[in-house]
RNA sequence: GCGCUCGUAGCUCAAUUGGAUAGAGUAACGGACUUCGGAUCCGUAGGUUAUAGGUUCGAACCCUAUCGGGCGCACCA
């Protein structure tokens, strides 16, 4: 709606003008502070130069009233318009809102270790990234969302250890000795369960099959992430194992020229160029890859897959590694600008108000399919999606376990169920209702039409801005103006019954297509 | 110490990215319908946008300094 306004504009006036919301409705539907920012180059007051724009509208097809108003313009538009545009989008349900947008982008996120389940900590990463999947999707991208998983390096060897150990200790009653560091959970005693019945009890004793133990749990594991994510209706459509990566080393080193060199046995790579503090180490003295060697092929091959454009969803406490991709990436040979980075900010939690440390060690992790079995995937999803996800946030435990119908998601869902009930209460068959035109609206019901039409604004600014907090933000005002409705207006029997139920039809619509790009359900009764 | 980042109502978060009177939820208090679902609605109260300067028609947003929190500063992933 946005654009069809903003683009009749621009043909009329000849520049391109920044639409916004006015201060109040009463003012109109659109509002545009233009003659200010004319004001400088023009040498006139942005008062004189409103009401000249102004001014020099007449009736046409958009709009009923321009008017300036202490230098902004305000618009209205018509009833024909607004009754056209949600015909229109009625016409195309959940397509409403969808774009042609073109180019293809890979978007990397979660890639948890496959060391243990997800846990809530994950959850945030997981929500955002999925969401805005949705939203990328339905604006036209071509979008592939991937998982690297790090199936290599030490994490892989301590998960072996941490394997045997814990069927000694529990499954066979020995006393083990426990290293510095080590994985531990309900997970581990059922994977070692089944070592037990798969390879015998002796192959927890056996040293030398540590590794291979540990790459049989990881695919286990993986496979368990795997289900923790489709919980919340997430789907990944590749995976990009990091071993499977170490093929192309010498390719890619060569590839990277004299920005790589050797010290004192070492590889490093010039990091330091793009604001690193230092070089970075990428094959040490016994020959080992560091972390680092596994990004770099990795994200050459991500390179060398040719998409348009790269995003990766990371945990904050990653921010310092975005200067060493850069610079590994800008050493391939690629465009560093097409690597876009997003951090996601930490989750602390709080339990009884203190701060509260979740410990692998002390079994103290609070899994994401516990909360999940608590709230459930729409609540979760929600509360998750809701948040900047540049900001920390704080969970208090038993807060995030007690969301029920505080939780703001039930809210908006009871927004949905009472327009579906009242249609299925109707009397009134479908065409009588797509029939009735949207004209003579009270205030009330023009504001409630008007928020209700601005979805595709919405998708389109949370997906390019990476905010996908607007698409909760707005389902909950849209929510509340139509309780506020509801409140005042009968419409069952209502004398303009038809056109209400129209109007109460684009609401759900955008209720509903909102919260499938959330992936959340829209209910019809709760 | 250095780098990044954040600081908005008691709490959790917004604010159309520099625009009109800084808004929601929640907690507190008070109220509403014998009526389409009370998981609702209305009201009261709550703010020197951490602090001090600066930039301009205009600042929560940009610049500088200070204070405070988070994260990072591995040959771990």
């Amino acid at each position: 709606m946005k654009q069809r306004v903003a683009a009749f504009l621009r043909d009329k006036l000849n520049y391109d003008v920044i639409l916004e919301k006015p201060r109040d409705r009463s003012f109109g539907h659109f509002a545009t502070p233009i003659a200010f920012s004319l004001a400088k180059e023009l040498r006139q007051s942005p008062m004189t130069i409103a009401q000249e724009i102004a001014s020099s509208f007449g009736e046409d097809a958009i709009f009923t009233a321009v008017e300036s108003v202490q230098g902004y313009i305000n618009f209205r538009l018509s009833e024909t318009f607004l009754d056209e545009y949600a015909s229109w989008a009625l016409s195309h349900g959940d397509q409403f809102g969808s774009g042609d947008k073109k180019g293809s982008i890979l978007l990397e996120f979660v890639s948890a270790n496959p060391t243990g389940p997800l846990h809530i900590g994950h959850a945030r990463g997981a929500v955002y990234g999925d969401t805005m999947l949705r939203l990328g999707r339905h604006l036209g991208y071509d979008i592939t969302a991937e998982y690297y998983v790090n199936d290599a390096g030490n994490q892989i060897d301590l998960l072996g250890v941490s394997l045997q150990l814990e069927g000694r200790s529990s499954l066979l009653g020995e006393s083990v000795q426990w290293p510095e560091k080590y994985y531990r959970g309900e997970y581990l005693s059922d994977l070692a369960k089944e070592v037990v019945n798969e390879f015998g009890a002796d192959a927890l004793r056996d040293e030398s099959r540590q590794k291979e133990l540990a790459l049989w749990a990881k695919d286990k594991i993986l496979a368990l992430i795997v289900d923790d994510l489709a919980s919340v209706q997430v789907h990944f459509d590749t995976f990009v194992g990091e071993a499977s990566l170490y093929d192309e080393w010498d390719r890619v080193m060569a590839k990277m020229g004299d920005s790589v060199y050797l010290s004192e046995g070492k590889t490093l790579i010039k990091s330091s160029q793009f604001g690193d503090d230092h070089d970075r180490v990428v094959v040490r003295e016994d020959g080992r890859p560091t972390y680092l060697a596994g990004d770099i092929i990795y994200h050459n091959q991500k390179f060398e897959r040719g998409f348009d454009h790269y995003i990766n969803i990371w945990g904050a406490d990653h921010h310092g590694y975005i200067a060493r991709v850069n610079a590994a990436v800008s050493f391939l040979g690629y465009n560093p600008d097409k690597l876009e980075v997003l951090l996601s900010q930490m989750v602390s939690l709080l339990k009884d108000g203190e701060p509260f440390k979740m410990s692998k060690r002390a079994g103290t992790v609070i899994l994401m399919s516990d909360v999940v079995e608590e709230i459930g995937s729409d609540a979760l999803r929600f509360m998750f999606a809701s948040k900047k996800c540049d900001t920390a946030l704080e969970f208090d435990i038993e807060e995030l376990k007690r969301q029920d119908s505080s939780n703001p998601v039930y809210y908006v869902q009871y927004a949905h169920a009472r327009i579906q009930t009242l249609i299925a209460k109707s009397e009134m068959d479908m065409e009588t209702i797509m029939a009735a035109k949207l004209h003579g609206l009270s205030a009330d019901a023009d504001g409630l039409l008007f928020e209700a039409l601005l979805l595709p604004e919405i998708i389109d600014d949370a997906f390019e801005s990476r905010q996908a907090q607007k698409l909760p933000d707005y389902l909950k005002a849209l929510a509340a103006k139509l309780h506020k409705f509801y409140y005042d207006t009968k419409i069952i029997g209502n004398e303009d019954e038809a056109k209400l139920l129209k109007l109460l039809l684009v609401v759900a619509l955008s209720l509903k297509t909102g919260f499938s790009l959330l992936g959340i359900e829209a209910k019809d009764r709760m």
